[in-house]
Order: structure tokens, then C-alpha cells, then sequence
RNA sequence: CGGGGUGUAGCAUAAUGGUAGUGUACGCGGUUUGGGACCGUGAGGCCCGGGUUCGAUUCCCGGCUCCCCGACCA
């Protein structure tokens, strides 16, 4: 992020690309009126217009997971420690980032409240919910009658992670997380590649952000899980960010929390889980996709406001004109099922352009004296700022229409950006070149010991990102790093 | 948790061992309105604790904050 002194005013030039990439998105959430610093250590605050985005989301993920008979449930914040014990894998996985509860009220001592009343079993603030679930479930499941059980909850998590950035990796983060139970499994394999798949759905088509889908290797899949499958997208910096996860669990957490039923033949069986989330993160993945120097980019599919109206006016005579088009273009665009919202504030109306340009908004409506003599309207584009001058009966398939293409568009921009940044690279020295040149993802074999993927980690600070099912999973060769039969091919990248 | 930086008004910044200035944003009055309007006017500030000093926002020590790099991670 660059200032610039101009006119005495300090405006924010934006430069996605520069290596001040971070500084960049936090400016523009702060213009985009997003999130801000809260004083409490790496939360965030959401504004309302942030938060519309995630109602979005939310709305759109809630109607695929019914479809999919999945119903809402919720559980509580408090996970009594010996819960987290229970598996071994989950607790190693988690153990390092959690908020404890050890105390339930302050007493004043010396003029300073201090925590009294200590707990016999402290809690911790969940970072995840599988186990307090998964006790759940143990006395909700009896018999095969009670299966596939599938859950989900919308509900906050904390992760006190070393380091913070808003969106990315808050302390406290909002999330669903989907927990299901299985009789077989093949039937929560094929659950979990679903759930990826609504994911995808979501991500792709509707936040117009290009993905690649795998499965995570052995070293980065979730704590406790037999597999983890991920998408994951490239921001404009060439970064990596995983932006959902789907996972098998097996029977692992079954196992350790006695989730089990009788099955037809009255023998006792252990469930097959899934479990799947996402979460606010992916709103970071949504302004560091789109966003220009001139602040958000939001797709038409989840932007709070589709289209902004202004309108422009000088005497009074003018207005009462102006406003009386104003309202017939609300009608109709609403009626047509638009969000829009007419921006009707005194003041200038370069001012409203900025700002709503800032914001995101994917069209902007300005309707003026000229255009109520003209019997039209002008309709500016917010990703390519193509102004047209539209006659007001082919408005409503007009505005529509540009809605349509440039939700499209922005998805074909964003799968252009990770082609066009992901390199096939067969040779170690060049693999490193590549990492610290260009960035991007690189596609390599890699070898099942963990210790290359380490080391490649520790050398070029590149990570594994997933084994791609498309061209990844199977497509045997020799390890990029060792030499040595490498079952698979996988996406390496530096990541968020 | 290790290394580096930072902290002055809502935001962005300046100067200063002795009354803290500017831009923007905000309130009020007026004129304006097709790409960040103008004039007048008003309110608002030195991260916390200790030390040195007649006097500290400034110097010193400690703490905290936020940011960057690393480790960790959705």
C-alpha cells in the first residue's frame, strides 16, 4: 500500500502485487468499512457490510446442507479438557492454541479484581467441536435405524495461533462445522467429497474464485482424521489459502468416544464420520481475489448490494423529477430480485461513486436530469468501469444481464491468475528458483517420507498445499527432492 | 515464543525539555451538486508506569500495543 498526497487529502493508492501484500488487503478492509481491530488480542470487529457478505454465505451453504437432509444444531462453547484427551492425534493437533478456562468468578483483592474459584477440571473454548459432538452423539446413536446422523453448526471457535491477521487467522474466528455419522465407509468417503463439492460450488461459482481440489498429505491433514480434502485458491500475490476442508474421520474419534450402534444383526459397530468447515476466512480469500486499487470487488452472486442508484440533482425542481425515475428504477429492479439500495444522502455525487466503488458494489445506477430527458439511464461497471447509456425499457434484462457476465467473468479472471501461475517443475534447483522468482504453485512428484516434504518446507518455506485429484492422485514419477518412487504429484506453495 | 520496528485527535501526520500544529473526517450556518465542492465557525489528541528535571509528549528504564520477519496455523 502506497499514500499519495493529493489536493491535501490522503488517499490510498492499492497495489496488489507490491510485497507490502499485507498491508494492502488490511487498508482495503478497513475503506471497504469490513472489519477493524478490536481491542482484544487478534479478534476482529465485523462491520455490518462485512457481515452481510457471510450472511450470504451463510444463506447459500445452509440451503445446500437441508437439501443434503443435514440439520442445524448447537453445542457448547466449554469443552471440559478430558475431552480433548480422548483421541491422541486431535489433542497434539490442537493442544498448543487453546484458550483455557480455569476460574468461574473475580474477587476484589487490594482495590483489582483477580480470578477466584478455580475449577476442578478447567475447560478449554473450543477450537473445534468434534469431541463434545462426538460425546453427543455417543448417547444420541443406539441403532443402525439412528444413522446417517448429519449435523452442523454455525457457532464461533478460538485458535490463540502465535501470529495473527484479520480474516486469515483471527483468534477467534466465526465457522459451520459439519459433523456426520455413518454406517460404512464408503457411504462418509462419499460424504466428505459431497460436502467438498458444496465448497467448490460455493467458492467457484458464486465468489467467482478459481480452486483446486485434493487431498492434504499425511503431515497437513486435520488432527485426527484418516484423510482431509481441501480446496484451495491462490490470491493475487501468488499465495497460497486453504479455504475449506472436508474430512474422513474413520473410526478414530468413534473409538475413543463410543460411538456406536447395533446393526441388524444386533452386533455391536463402531460409526464412520465426516466433518467438514468453513469459515470467515473465506472473506479474506474474497477481497484478496478480486480487489483492485480502487478497494473491493465483490461478485454479484454475494455482494449485500447488487446495485447502487444515484441520484443527481441540483435545483428543486430537478429533484422532484429526478426522485420520481429514482423510485420507478427501485421498483423494478426490485421486483426483478435485485438488492439495491438508492443512495439518497445530500452531497456530491462523485463522492457516493468512490465510495461505493470502494465498497465493491457491481453496478452503480446514476440517474440525473439529462437521463430523465433522455428517457435512460447510466449504468457503470464496477470490474471493467464501462459506463453505458441504457434506455430505461431495456434496463431490467440490461442490469441483469451485466450481473450475470461479470460474475463470470470474475471467475475466468481468477482461473487465468492460477494457471497462468502454476508451473510443472521436475528438478529441485529449479523448483527453488521458481519459489523465490515467480511464486505460485509449483506441481511436483513427491515421495511418501515425510522428511522431504520437511525439508522442502525448512529450504524454500513452500508447503504442500494438496495431491490435486485431477492429474495429482496416481500420477506416479521419481520425488522432486529425493529421487525416489513418488506415488502422486502435488501442489507446492507458499500459503497463508 | 525469538529478531526488528512502532505508538501524538476517528483516520493520516508535524514539531517540541516550557500554551502541541496541519490535512481529512465530524457538529453548526450558508452557497453548492453529471467523478472525492467552497466559505465561515465549533468540538476533539501526546500508550501505561517509574526515573531524571523547577518543569517530560519529548531524555532514561520497565511494561503494554500494533506492524513486519521467523516458528505455529483454517
Amino acid at each position: 500500500m502506497k499514500k499519495e498526497q493529493e489536493n491535501n487529502s490522503v488517499n490510498f493508492v492499492i497495489t496488489p502485487r507490491n510485497e507490502d501484500f499485507s498491508q494492502w488487503y488490511l487498508d482495503v478492509i478497513k475503506a471497504g468499512d469490513l472489519a477493524e481491530g478490536s481491542p482484544v488480542r487478534g479478534c476482529m470487529v465485523i462491520k455490518p457490510y462485512g457481515y452481510a457478505i457471510w450472511e450470504n454465505i451463510q444463506k447459500f451453504l445452509d440451503n445446500e446442507f437441508k437439501k443434503r437432509g443435514t440439520q442445524n444444531a448447537y453445542f457448547p462453547l466449554l469443552i471440559p479438557k478430558s475431552f480433548l484427551e480422548k483421541e491422541a492425534e486431535h489433542v497434539e493437533g490442537f493442544a498448543k492454541e487453546c484458550a483455557v478456562v480455569t476460574h468461574h468468578r473475580l474477587e476484589e483483592k487490594d482495590g483489582k479484581l483477580v480470578p477466584a474459584g478455580e475449577l476442578e477440571e478447567p475447560f478449554v473454548i473450543r477450537p473445534t467441536s468434534e469431541t463434545i459432538i462426538y460425546d453427543t452423539f455417543s448417547n444420541w446413536i443406539q441403532s443402525y435405524r439412528d444413522l446417517p446422523l448429519l449435523i452442523n453448526q454455525w457457532a464461533n471457535v478460538m485458535r490463540w495461533e502465535m501470529r495473527t491477521r484479520p480474516f486469515l487467522r483471527t483468534t477467534e474466528f466465526l465457522w459451520q462445522e459439519g459433523h456426520t455419522a455413518h454406517s460404512s465407509k464408503e457411504e462418509a468417503d462419499n460424504k466428505a467429497l459431497e460436502m467438498l463439492e458444496v465448497y467448490r460450488d460455493l467458492v467457484e461459482n458464486h465468489l467467482g474464485i478459481s480452486l483446486v481440489l485434493g487431498r492434504k498429505t499425511e503431515s497437513e491433514k486435520f488432527a485426527g482424521a484418516d484423510y482431509t480434502t481441501t480446496i484451495e485458491a491462490m490470491m493475487q500475490d501468488g499465495k497460497a489459502l486453504q479455504s475449506g476442508t472436508s474430512h474422513m474421520l474413520g473410526q478414530n474419534f468413534s473409538k475413543s468416544f463410543d460411538v456406536s450402534y447395533l446393526d441388524e444383526n444386533q452386533e455391536r459397530q463402531f460409526v464412520w464420520q465426516t466433518s467438514w468447515g468453513l469459515s470467515t476466512r473465506i472473506i479474506g480469500a474474497l477481497i484478496m481475489s478480486h480487489s483492485d486499487d480502487k478497494g473491493l470487488v465483490l461478485p454479484p452472486k454475494i455482494a449485500p448490494i447488487q446495485v447502487v442508484v444515484i441520484p443527481i440533482f441540483g435545483s428543486e425542481e430537478d429533484k422532484s423529477l429526478v426522485m420520481e425515475k429514482v423510485a420507478k428504477v427501485k421498483e423494478e429492479l426490485e421486483s426483478a430480485g435485485i438488492s439495491l439500495k438508492v443512495d439518497d444522502r445530500e452531497g456530491r455525487p462523485g463522492f457516493k461513486y468512490f465510495e461505493w466503488e470502494r465498497k465493491g458494489v457491481p453496478l452503480r445506477v446514476e440517474v440525473g436530469p439529462k437521463d430523465v430527458a433522455k428517457g435512460s439511464v447510466v449504468v457503470v461497471d464496477r470490474l471493467q468501469g464501462e459506463k453505458t447509456f441504457v434506455e430505461d425499457k431495456d434496463l431490467s434484462s440490461f442490469i441483469q444481464d451485466s450481473l450475470d457476465k461479470m460474475q463470470n467473468l470474475l471467475l475466468a479472471n481468477s482461473k487465468k491468475f492460477r494457471e497462468e501461475n502454476t508451473r510443472e517443475v521436475s528438478d529441485y534447483g529449479e523448483f527453488k528458483n521458481v519459489i523465490s522468482e515467480k511464486g505460485g504453485f509449483i506441481f511436483a512428484h513427491l515421495c511418501l517420507d515425510r522428511d522431504c516434504e520437511k525439508k522442502i518446507k525448512e529450504d524454500t518455506n513452500a508447503s504442500t498445499r494438496c495431491i490435486p485429484f485431477e492429474g495429482g492422485l496416481g500420477n506416479k514419477g521419481t520425488c522432486i527432492y529425493c529421487g525416489k518412487d513418488a506415488p502422486n504429484k502435488v501442489l507446492f506453495a507458499k500459503a497463508y
